[in-house]
DNA sequence: CAGTATCCAGACGGATACTG
DNA sequence: CAGTATCCGTCTGGATACTG
């Protein structure tokens, strides 16, 4: 942080984001995506159904397109058998692999989501505020 | 990472997530929001025309909307002051601080775009692989 | 098994206009 | 200034059915 109210600086900064950081949101924690990227850094890998079975409520449609994605991004490695039922795995590639540590942070402040429940149960108990009131 | 395929465990999990880290996303990384906290967080209190001046894009609907959801987390503080042009002030709560080592990682990853632009541009590049042939 | 192909509803968010 | 109120288009993602 620097500076109080900060109004004075004039950056009008590049449309869509004055944060460096919504890219990478974009790409890593879009929905569903977290869930995929996350089973399969934690699980090792897995063939398409495994994947459905672990996301239970993703259907087979959504979730070819979050590994197209991913694949195409580089973070999820696809590799095809040609076999007689075919078979296909999907791991997390080096890239994907060097998510490691946010995971890692993004678990540690789950145990914050406490904190998150119970301003919200304050929040909706006290009547609406000065400034906004109905 | 444990084991290899993975399909043995039978870990059912609940419905939604198999991933203990999709309930802090959700919260956190939900459109905007991360950009509105990062601001919060990076420069200090600021008025409501000032954010909507600094995210430039958003709209003052969705702008409120986002507020208010943040404020009802618990992650930002909203100030009232009576004063005869009315005058609010949103700061990040000591919560929404907390998430700044987040920041920092998710700022530390954004090295690695330059590789994802990489991977895409390879993947568009090579024509349909085998076992995806149009 | 590993997807594709369709169809469709509903949430999300943008544009615009108005108010205490 | 700091929102709220409306209207409305878009696009994601769910359900369902079919295929190499």
């Amino acid at each position: 942080m620097t500076n109080d109210t900060a109004s004075a600086s004039p950056v009008a900064v590049a449309p869509e984001q004055a944060c460096p950081i919504t890219p990478v949101v974009d790409i890593v924690f879009s929905r569903w995506t977290t869930s995929i990227l996350w089973t399969l850094h934690e699980y090792g890998r897995h063939r398409f159904v495994e994947l459905e079975r672990r996301i239970t409520t993703i259907t087979p449609k959504v979730l070819t397109e979050r590994l197209r994605q991913l694949e195409r991004d580089g973070l999820v490695v696809r590799t095809y058998h040609p076999e007689v039922p075919p078979r296909v795995e999907y791991e997390i590639s080096d890239l994907g692999r060097s998510l490691g540590p946010l995971f890692a942070a993004l678990a540690g402040w789950s145990v914050n989501l406490g904190k998150v429940e119970q301003a919200r149960l304050e929040y909706d108990a006290k009547e609406p505020a000065r400034g906004r009131r109905k």
